[in-house]
RNA sequence: GCGGGAAUAGCUCAGUGGUAGAGCAUCACCUUGCCAAGGUGAGGGUCGCCGGUUCAAAUCCGGUUUCCCGCUCCA
């Protein structure tokens, strides 16, 4: 039996959609970019990836405890964290291809060519070191935006696209979505934001959680929860979104263990990755070099996944140091200082992060699962999927419509669906349920048939290898139960 | 930027001026004794958008938007 992998994200495009997985937000009104909606299998598939998350990250760990809090938050707090200032990109359109791009980016690509360019001629390094210093400069002479716009009109340059000339004006963007808080509020003094990370619902809450969960450092506190954000380019599914939900986690070290911390989280974040079935040769760690670091870490690696698109971010591990915690305290006034009892000393702990998109991990999910294989000439499309993640767990069948086999499978059906999701179905023939299943990724299918009445036995099917067994009905749900863990 | 192609049902597409179709999918009934393909029927479409020609436009003309392919550009 050959099979294919996932060739394109269309595909899984195509059958989330068919199948009820993920649809366009706003669909019957043309949609709205960037913006996706769970449907009723993929918000089973969703939950149980939270689900596994959670429970790995607080019930494994006694040292780690769970909070939610609320999107809405102070806006100081996002002055303190640095995105109100570091949120910020300028932006310069392209009028002809209405392409946009960061202006600095743009600036830096053109100085990388000029360097190139001009390897050995002592004019042109002069030069190309005159532009990269008037990058750095920028904001110094007239604003950050009209110093930008100047080079790039001093350079002549072009567009990468299309090649042409002919810009608009450097726009700041702020990234974080802005809106009013109280009902008859129009100005911006009343401005909140949306979060854009969930951290800092973390970071606010630190001395809470330290002053009533008993914990000592190092601990963690876990968190998920939407966040929002005014992408540049948003794009590929659900790979890039507006609206998203992080799943995230934030460890609280002494400064000092911060490093061999890090190396751990990291370590055991990737193990997490491959205990939920995704396979380990689409999988890998990508360190972030130092220069393109965000503002406030010190260390940072992306967990990639090779998606149809490419190698793309999953999950980020991150060492903020006491960057936020500091910054919390500055701004709040508040001491966010720990007291080490045995040591008797006093410290800013050291925050060690890991966040995991968890609309990445479930489109990860759903792209490593995807299979077309040839059965015997025919087409199928399986979705591999861990059965612990799958959405439904067994599908119940009568052979065929017959009031003895109906009867029995209803039986079957009401007992599993005490304890797991379970789809029953007597539509179409036994081949085309056990493909309807197979697409959804149920990982095992019941089907009672005339032969089981006399002795109580119903066939099980397996959606990987299409393996059939005959098992006696008091036996099913142990069988079950005993396939469904990480 | 240039050239070409496409846009019609949830999906894939047919339909060269005269009542919008097929296959698949969905739903109902029948059939079906273990791996999607049987029968009968049903629901489902502002034919991308705007304008023009015409008694009449999915179809012809003009414009426009979006997507795909190639070139160019960029790296």
């Amino acid at each position: 039996m050959s099979h294919k992998n996932v060739q394109s994200l269309d595909q899984i495009v195509s059958l989330c959609k068919a199948r009820g997985f993920i649809f366009q937000s706003s669909d019957i009104y043309g949609g709205l970019s960037a913006v996706y909606d769970y449907g009723p299998l993929g918000v089973e598939l969703k939950r149980n990836i939270m689900n596994a998350w959670w429970r790995a990250m607080t019930q494994e760990h006694s040292n780690i405890v769970g909070v939610d809090a609320a999107i809405f938050m102070h806006p100081r707090v996002w002055e303190a964290s640095g995105h109100v200032e570091g949120f910020n990109d300028p932006m310069i359109d392209d009028k002809q291809s209405k392409k946009r791009y960061r202006a600095d980016m743009l600036i830096e690509q053109h100085i990388l060519k000029l360097q190139e360019k001009g390897k050995g001629d002592p004019a042109k390094e002069a030069h190309a070191a005159e532009v990269q210093r008037l990058l750095d400069t920028a904001g110094t002479r007239k604003g950050m935006c009209e110093d930008l716009y100047e080079i790039i009109m001093e350079e002549e340059i072009h567009a990468p696209e299309s090649g042409a000339f002919d810009w608009t004006e450097v726009r700041q963007f702020n990234l974080m979505f802005k809106t009013h808080y109280g009902a008859t509020s129009q100005s911006d003094e009343d401005a909140i934001y949306l979060r854009p990370e969930t951290a800092q619902g973390i970071f606010v809450n630190y001395k809470n959680v330290l002053d009533s969960a008993r914990v000592q450092v190092p601990f963690g506190i876990a968190q998920i929860g939407k966040a929002f954000r005014n992408e540049v380019v948003a794009r590929q599914f659900v790979f890039r979104m507006r609206e998203f939900e992080q799943m995230e986690m934030q460890y609280f070290v002494e400064p000092g263990s911060d490093e061999a911390h890090y190396e751990q989280w990291l370590e055991k974040r990737m193990a997490w990755h491959r205990s939920i079935g995704i396979r380990e040769e689409h999988l890998r760690v990508a360190p972030h070099p130092e220069d393109k670091l965000a503002h406030y870490a010190r260390a940072a690696a992306d967990i990639q996944y090779k998606f149809p698109i490419g190698w793309q971010e999953v999950e980020g591990v991150h060492n903020r140091t006491d960057f936020d915690l500091s910054r919390h305290q500055e701004y709040s006034g508040k001491k966010l200082e720990y007291f080490d009892q045995k040591a008797q000393k006093r410290y800013v702990p050291y925050v060690i992060e890991t966040s995991v998109g968890l609309d990445r991990t479930t489109l990860m999910v759903l792209s490593d699962a995807y299979r077309e294989e040839d059965v015997d000439g025919e087409q199928r499309t399986v979705l591999n999927i861990h059965p612990m993640l799958a959405p439904m767990k067994v599908g119940i069948f009568p052979l065929v419509k017959k009031p003895e086999l109906q009867e029995l499978a209803q039986k079957i059906e009401t007992d599993l669906r005490r304890s797991h999701r379970v789809m029953y179905d007597e539509a179409g023939s036994i081949g085309k349920r056990y493909r309807r299943q197979d697409e959804a990724g149920t990982p095992f299918c019941i089907t009672v048939d005339f032969d089981g009445l006399d002795d109580q036995t119903v066939t099980i099917r397996y959606r990987d290898d299409m393996r059939q067994e005959r098992v006696s009905v008091d036996q099913i749900a142990g069988l079950i139960d005993s396939k469904m863990s990480f």
